[in-house]
DNA sequence: TTCATTCTATACCGAACGGTATAAACTGTC
DNA sequence: GACAGTTTATACCGTTCGGTATAGAATGAA
């Protein structure tokens, strides 16, 4: 744990809102789990909302450069999808729980507060994938349209692997390893036989 | 609205769980919108996660019995991963809201109780799925033990497919014809390129 | 020494939470 | 007319919710 009280505090909210839900979880108890009094968490985020969006913004943010980086088209589709997955992969493996709370947000109900929080993040994420498949035109022909479906389906089939890893693989880390993330992509481009 | 009781909970209770999720809403907003008292709803359902678990029941369990039906092996793999979809893309079309409460539910923080709820569910839903690639061994060949990652992938593919048509379609239906029901299967099956 | 920052302890706020008690009605059935 | 099932109105329970008020103490830089 880390000795500053603000690290302190976001980590231990990152712990309680992955196992138990945004809304299932005080503030009281995230000020005792941190060792911190409510007031003194307070004095940090403004509210229970800012406390997220700083969370989503702390641990978020790194995330979206190096995806954004894995995501520059380099000629060959199959390299950048292998590159993109493997950004995702890193970032899943260093920070599990948060990665998996960021999927859980992202399918939470609308008009929900936390849904709110996390969905311009959700939105470049979703951008930066399907500009691969713009950029991969040449190489992919005409897609006639189909990026976002192309952008969707890529980004369900990562997200589910990585939940369901991480759940079977007893929630210590999630590792895919350089097979995997070819053995996934390949199965995106090619399909399923092969 | 129905006229019975217990019926109109269930559906106010179905809006508002998934308009702002389980933890979110209180019994009392969900009495009162039903036009009915506390003690009603207390007469009906034991507890507010008894409601969930009935809801959930008494939607789901039409749909786990048709997607049942839908995802015996036929001979060919494509016509029955397409009946499959098909099954979903009824269901989803006939009860959009109830379709994306269940995907909610399905990502939602693991120890949280409305997770603990759906869980069952979701197990079944994806044994049946994977029977298919099970079942078409014959028609694919050594799957190397991937039966799952395939059926996991499918579902993905078409869970988000699915969220986000309702999302971009103006919430007021979940509509897949068949043909974008066949392009889906055949993506899945064939990659993308084609 | 002054000063802002960081943090404490304690206590409080009004509102909402899930759930229950009580006692009285209304309904249709036997 | 007795009866079970359904529903009301009202009020209450203890607990937790997000958030704040107050006043003081430790810290380190200027």
């Amino acid at each position: 744990m880390p000795v500053d009280n603000r690290e302190r505090i976001l980590e231990t909210a990152l712990d309680l809102f992955y196992a138990r839900g945004y809304d299932a979880v005080g503030v009281q108890e995230i000020a005792e789990k941190s060792g911190v009094t409510k007031p003194t968490l307070y004095y940090y985020f403004k509210s229970k909302y800012g406390l997220l969006e700083q969370l989503l913004e702390s641990r978020g943010e790194p995330f979206l450069k190096d995806l954004r980086q894995a995501c520059v088209y380099r000629g060959d589709l199959k390299e950048t999808l292998c590159t993109a997955v493997g950004a995702v992969s890193d970032f899943a493996g260093r920070d599990p729980k948060f990665a998996v709370l960021l999927v859980a947000l992202f399918y939470s109900a609308r008009d929900n507060e936390s849904y709110r929080a996390v969905r311009p993040m959700m939105l470049r994420l979703q951008k930066d994938v399907e500009s691969i498949f713009h950029a991969a035109a040449s190489e992919l022909g005409n897609m006639h349209g189909r990026q976002r479906q192309f952008s969707l389906g890529f980004i369900g089939l990562v997200i589910l692997y990585l939940v369901m890893k991480y759940e079977t693989g007893g929630r210590e880390c999630i590792d895919i390893s350089g097979d995997e993330i070819e053995a996934l992509v390949h199965q995106f481009m090619h399909g399923i036989y092969s």
